[in-house]
Parts: structure tokens; C-alpha cells; sequence
DNA sequence: TGTACATCAGTGAACGCGCGTTCACTGATGTAC
DNA sequence: TGTACATCAGTGAACGCGCGTTCACTGATGTAC
């Protein structure tokens, strides 16, 4: 049996689809096992709690965008001298994101909508899990920031990052639902790549202001 | 009895506060109503249903901002000829939050919490309540935008505009633990309103660029 | 090669629990005559 | 002013339901000798 098809991976892929478009809590075992057409049982034993596979979606998710990022980061890192603007180093920050929904389609929006809800969840324990194990990748780019906008001081790069953020989350997030406004009311059809384009000026421009 | 120890009012705020924190599905009324004092049953008397106290959570809101904006809106739309730029009609979307917060502590981050909650939600009953009864405020926005940069196309101004959005709840909502990090991290001491009065110039230079 | 046992993946049914909601009821206040 | 009834705010206890989890079990595959 390919690994993409065993009864873990059918409940992965059910899982990070139902908890993006309708939130961990309101997704029970029950539908995702009904989806993934495998046993309700079946979750327990290969993940232990619903808690568990909750951090495995994330997981799955964080560790190809954190290695490809580390790549990214690595090469920028190599070059230093270069000119290491702004739009560097958001491109740097996003073609990790293209490069997972070429894998997989609809995965940008999929992973924006679940950090998005990470991020709301006020109990904290899975944004806690997230930026201890990935924090450090945010860290390096923190770094590269600094090194490429010496005049900035360290919290006013801190917040502009938090600003980034949170743009590039709540559009990719939602930009299926904008995509179709956009197409309906301004007759214009845009690929995510096309919005993750278009998203940079704005946000160069203001890290630069 | 006062309007705002009436059991309807003690109901209203303990559940927003809690749908602001946990989320609405993780909230029970049980824990509303141990919070606010008051017995389980007293929320479907006042009620109905918990879906209606959630609507009428974000009504309190809504019309109390909405109603705001909207004053903001008219001077604007009287002194056509004047200074219309992105700064202006920035700090038009943002005076009505600074006049809550000025009613009622936390009230900006519970709101924006609120909305990202709302926004996330895909089942969409609450995104489509929201946006038919209060878009209207968000169109007329929208148009004195496209009075002000004539030069730049609908479509891009519905997508900045969204960048802007997403960065604001984002930040807005998260403000209190990323001015906890902020205050431990860099020693730098913000209030709310500081934090909007930053965020204001990334966001104008975006719209801008 | 054959036998005995262990491990692994998966299953069907049941468990107790917390949930939103309902219901019959109480007591205070308002209204009609 | 007094009486009868209606309305309103609130309550305690129970309802059925869906939830995550557990458990005893099956059958297939792997390992030891």
C-alpha cells in the first residue's frame, strides 16, 4: 500500500480539509472518518487523541514549509553583501508556500486557514507547540531583516513582521472567497500565485515606510 | 435595575468575552452563565438559541461601530475637495475603535478577535449576517477610496483594502500578547492606541505603493 | 519447510460525559374593571 | 381602593444527542527455531 493512501495519510488529508473550513472543535472524529471512508476507531490508534492528530496536521504542514524556508533562508544567508531588500526576503518567505501547492492543490489557502486558527486559539497549547518547534525559523528571518534594514530598530521590525503576517494570513487565508468576488465583480481571474504577487509591493511598501 | 447589570447584559458580556478568548463552538452556556452569574436557562428566555447570542454579540458591536464610522463617513463625504488621502481615511476606520476602547477596557481586541472569528467561519451563517446587515458602511469606505486614488483600478483597491483589513484584525487582535513580547523583549511599553498609531503609516505606504 | 508465537492494522459496539434545549413552575409586577 | 387576571423574568431539573475514547476482538503478516 503507497503511503499516500494508507489509512494514517486518508485521515490526514480529511482532517487538515475539515478543520481549515470549519475549525478543530467543530469537526468531530466522526465526519472526518466518514470522509476519509476509514474506521472512527482508526484515529485513535494511529494518532492516541484528537489533540494528537491536530498537531500531526500541523506538523505535516510546518515541517515541508520550515525545510524549504531553511533553504531559502540558507541561500540568502550565503550571499550576504547582496542586495538583501525587502522583496527578497518576502519572496524568500512565500515561494515556499507556492512551491507546497504545486505538490498539492488548494494547499496555500488550506495552511493559511489552519495558522490563522492556531493563531485564535487562546488556550494556547497548539500555538505553543508551533513556535517552540518552529519558532526558530521565524527567528532566523527576524535576523535577516535586521541585517538588511539596519536603521530599523529591532521592535519596530518585530511589529511590521506582525503586520506582514497577518496580511499574508487573512488573504491567503480567505483568498479562494476574495478570488470569486474578484472574478464576479472586476471580471478578473487570479491565480493564488497572481495574489501572492500582487500582495508584495503592498507589504514592501510598507516595511520600507 | 440598571441596563447593564440586567441579567440580559451580564449574559452579553461574559459571552463576548469568552466567544473572544476560546471561540464559540469551545464556549459553552454553561460556562457563560456560571460567569456572568446568572442561571442556564435564563440565556434561551433572553435569547432563544446560543446562535442568537451570538448574532446579537456582534450587533452590540457592530451597531455601535458602524454608527460611529458613519459619522466619520459623512464629514468626510461633506468636505469633498479637501485632503482625501489614505492617512485620513485610515485614521476615519480606525477613530471609532479608540472612541469603544475609550467605553469599555479591551474592548478593540475583543471586537477584533470577534471578527477573525466571524471571518473564519465558513459555515458562513455568521459572515453573511455581518456583511448584509453592516457591509453598506464598508461600501461607502470603499468609494471614497476610489474618490481618492482615481488612478488606481477597483480591483486593486478591493484587494488592498483586504490587505489592510487582515494586517488590522490581525495585529489588533493578537495586541495584547504582542505588547507583552514587545514590553519583555525590546522594554518598550505600548498602549493600544499606540499600536494603531504605528500601524497606520505601514499600511497608508501600502496602499500607496 | 513447518509450526508456534508475537506484532501490527483495523474493527464494531459500547461507554460516560457535557452539550443545547425544554418544560413545568414560581413570584413579582402591570392592567382592567 | 380592591380584586382577578395577564404578563414578565427567572429557575431547577430533566431531556435526548453527539462527542471522544475504550475495549475485546479479528485476521494478516513477521519472526524464531
Amino acid at each position: 500500500m503507497s503511503k499516500n493512501d494508507s489509512t494514517k495519510s486518508k485521515i490526514l488529508d480529511a482532517a487538515e480539509q475539515l478543520f481549515a473550513e470549519r475549525g478543530f472543535a467543530e469537526t468531530s472524529l466522526r465526519t472526518i472518518t466518514a470522509r476519509a471512508k476509514v474506521n472512527l476507531a482508526s484515529v485513535n490508534y494511529h494518532f492516541g487523541s484528537k489533540k494528537s492528530l491536530i498537531q500531526d496536521v500541523f506538523d505535516r504542514f510546518l515541517s515541508d514549509y520550515s525545510h524549504e524556508l531553511g533553504q531559502e533562508l540558507n541561500a540568502l544567508e550565503a550571499n550576504v553583501g547582496n542586495q538583501l531588500d525587502t522583496e527578497v526576503l518576502l519572496k524568500a518567505l512565500v515561494r515556499p508556500l507556492i512551491s507546497i501547492e504545486a505538490k498539492r492543490e488548494k494547499s496555500i489557502s488550506i495552511f493559511m486557514r489552519l495558522l490563522g486558527r492556531a493563531y485564535a486559539e487562546t488556550q494556547g497549547h497548539l500555538r505553543r507547540y508551533v513556535t517552540e518547534k518552529y519558532g526558530y525559523v521565524l527567528v532566523r528571518f527576524t535576523l535577516l531583516f535586521q541585517k538588511a534594514y539596519p536603521t530599523l530598530s529591532n521592535d519596530q521590525i518585530f511589529w511590521r513582521l506582525h503586520y506582514t503576517l497577518g496580511s499574508l494570513i487573512f488573504t491567503l487565508a480567505g483568498s479562494d472567497a476574495l478570488r470569486e468576488i474578484a472574478a464576479a465583480d472586476f471580471d478578473r481571474q487570479m491565480q493564488i500565485e497572481d495574489v501572492i504577487d500582487e500582495i508584495i509591493p503592498f507589504l514592501a511598501a510598507g516595511m520600507k515606510a
